[in-house]
DNA sequence: GTACGTTATATTTTTGTAAGAATAACTAAT
DNA sequence: ATTAGTTATTCTTACAAAAATATAACGTAC
């Protein structure tokens, strides 16, 4: 093994973010919807993932601003305080998203050999 | 034109980056080594992409430390003060960066067309 | 040997973002 | 009515990242 810095190979990663004219729509809301999504509960998912409730309310806001369609259907008050589910387009964003990512991720995987297999080599380095 | 909050349409954006433990290039360093190609210098690069040195500085060592092999040559002193110019190593990397960004960008266009076109159909959204 | 304009490096200051705190509103159950 | 646990919203505080600053070193020309 020669004289690069460690043991951890280089390796890619790709980010896929939606934007209008802000930043509106990125892994960051994505997971957190995926927590609402299972424990139907904004303060459950922040806990999960540790974000601030206020973090999340304002991406959401902001996605919900941009997209021009709800991402969450809510409800305050009653036995268990309280919750909020997915909506429709909400589910099909995401799985639409993650799917995306996925073809993404396994073509710059490719990509990534095909272009930079080179720098492993070692070999007119200077 | 229905209720959606602007005219702006909805679009992707790609991040490619490099890791190894630590994130070591992205689109910063390589903005950054195109403009020090250009002027041959790290100041004058620094002043056309409005980038502190001190930062231009940092983010070389980080990215020569990770990848394992030099990316400028670079004097000092001398009748105009010094210069920087790129190693073979660092152009190539370059210009394999760009051409990665490129494909994967131009498949994420298709990909995003297949994935997200519903969103502006606007029909079924609640 | 002084001046100039750069690289090289560390230290200090500023700033932008996220977290945290505070408060109100809601509603079912007790 | 009070309690409980959530959403909704704003405001303040803390922190991390970037910028700014400071200083030294370098080497060519005058």
């Amino acid at each position: 093994m020669p004289d690069s810095k460690s043991n951890v190979k280089l390796h890619p990663k790709l980010t896929l973010q939606f934007f209008t004219s802000e930043k509106c729509f990125g892994p960051g809301v994505a997971i957190l919807l995926e927590k609402i999504k299972e424990y139907n509960s904004i303060s459950k998912a922040c806990a999960q993932i540790g974000m601030s409730y206020s973090k999340a309310w304002t991406i959401i806001k902001r996605a919900e601003a941009n997209l021009g369609f709800k991402l969450l259907e809510s409800k305050t008050g009653g036995v268990d305080g309280g919750g909020a589910t997915l909506t429709k387009s909400a589910q099909r964003l995401l799985s639409e998203f993650r799917m995306c990512e996925k073809e993404l991720n396994d073509f710059c995987d490719v990509k990534f050999s095909e272009h930079f297999s080179w720098i492993d080599d070692n070999a007119n380095i200077e």
